[in-house]
DNA sequence: AGGGATATGTTATATATTAACATTTTACCA
DNA sequence: TGGTAAAATGTTAATATATAACATATCCCT
């Protein structure tokens, strides 16, 4: 079964649910390739982060994990978080502070964000070899050896402008 | 007078001291320039932040501002912090949440840096118009208005290898 | 069923940042 | 030159983010 094909996630009008959908398929997936377990705790965890694609706080998703159960606390999801990033499911955003879906959690990769001033929304760049190419290519000038990349771009996004 | 001439921060032996004495030089210039006031407590900031060129965090200069002056409490360091980054004197990295001397204040400028995992020091690219370019192509390509941009590379820098 | 590995619960604390209001210092000009 | 508004600093407290450490439960394998 070929992935969904959908619109990127900046335009505002898109099926939501189908993104919802397919991230936890997709988590199922390679979490069942992996070996790993994609306990309800974690699944709840990323259901809640897919909510929207706006980056969401490990706090929030404390307040948001306390209405379905009282006693949550901080450990409980910077667990799941740390379990679903080194499985490639969410990404951080060191410059807020927040965690987002991966739309893209195939294989492990570098990535790269603009994220909307306007909407918050954070969309993820697929394929950007360009951006990839230009930094590997200053960094072999250098002779750096990069072992990871943080790309946050902040704007205005298209639907909102 | 033109500015000294100097190896790439990340060779880890080189006249520190004069890494120090420009970048105050170069702060009370902008300053001068700017009808800003470099007033002792930021230059004292700043002058913590240039003892190394690793990044550091707001505790670790309060907890040396301390050694100085007992009661030195947190607003303290942010204000001088806000003020040095609103005049491009340091740069914030987001994934250490820590902040490491501008090499360039002359004017607001986008940066890239490149942080060692060994020695932990962070270095900024100089004029790389390469890696900013290669954003600017993917963001037009969306129709994303960048206003602003975090580009943190980490790995291991040359003289660590 | 036993037992080690993994996951979760629980309590406490460390680290990072900002709000709000009081006081002092500076710049400027009447 | 002294009055005053703006800017800077002091002070107290609160909020936001993240991790340590240890206890208990659950899962998986044989």
């Amino acid at each position: 079964m070929s992935p969904t094909v959908r619109p990127p996630s900046f335009t505002h009008k898109h099926n939501h649910a189908a993104c919802i959908a397919d991230a936890i398929k997709a988590a199922e997936q390679c979490c069942a390739q992996n070996g790993t377990r994609f306990t309800s705790q974690r699944r709840r965890v990323l259901e809640l982060i897919w909510q929207s694609h706006k980056p969401v706080t490990a706090y929030s998703l404390i307040k948001s994990l306390r209405k379905e159960k009282e006693n949550t606390e901080p450990p409980t999801v910077y667990r799941a978080l740390e379990f679903l990033q080194e499985n490639n499911l969410v990404h951080r955003i060191e410059s807020l502070n927040a965690f987002v879906g991966c739309e893209h959690p195939e294989k492990e990769h570098r990535s790269q964000f603009m994220i909307c001033n306007q909407c918050d929304q954070a969309m993820e760049l697929r394929n950007s070899r360009r951006i990839e190419n230009a930094i590997s290519t200053e960094a072999s000038k250098l002779g750096f050896a990069i072992s990871s990349s943080t790309v946050e771009i902040t704007g205005i996004c298209p639907s909102c402008q």
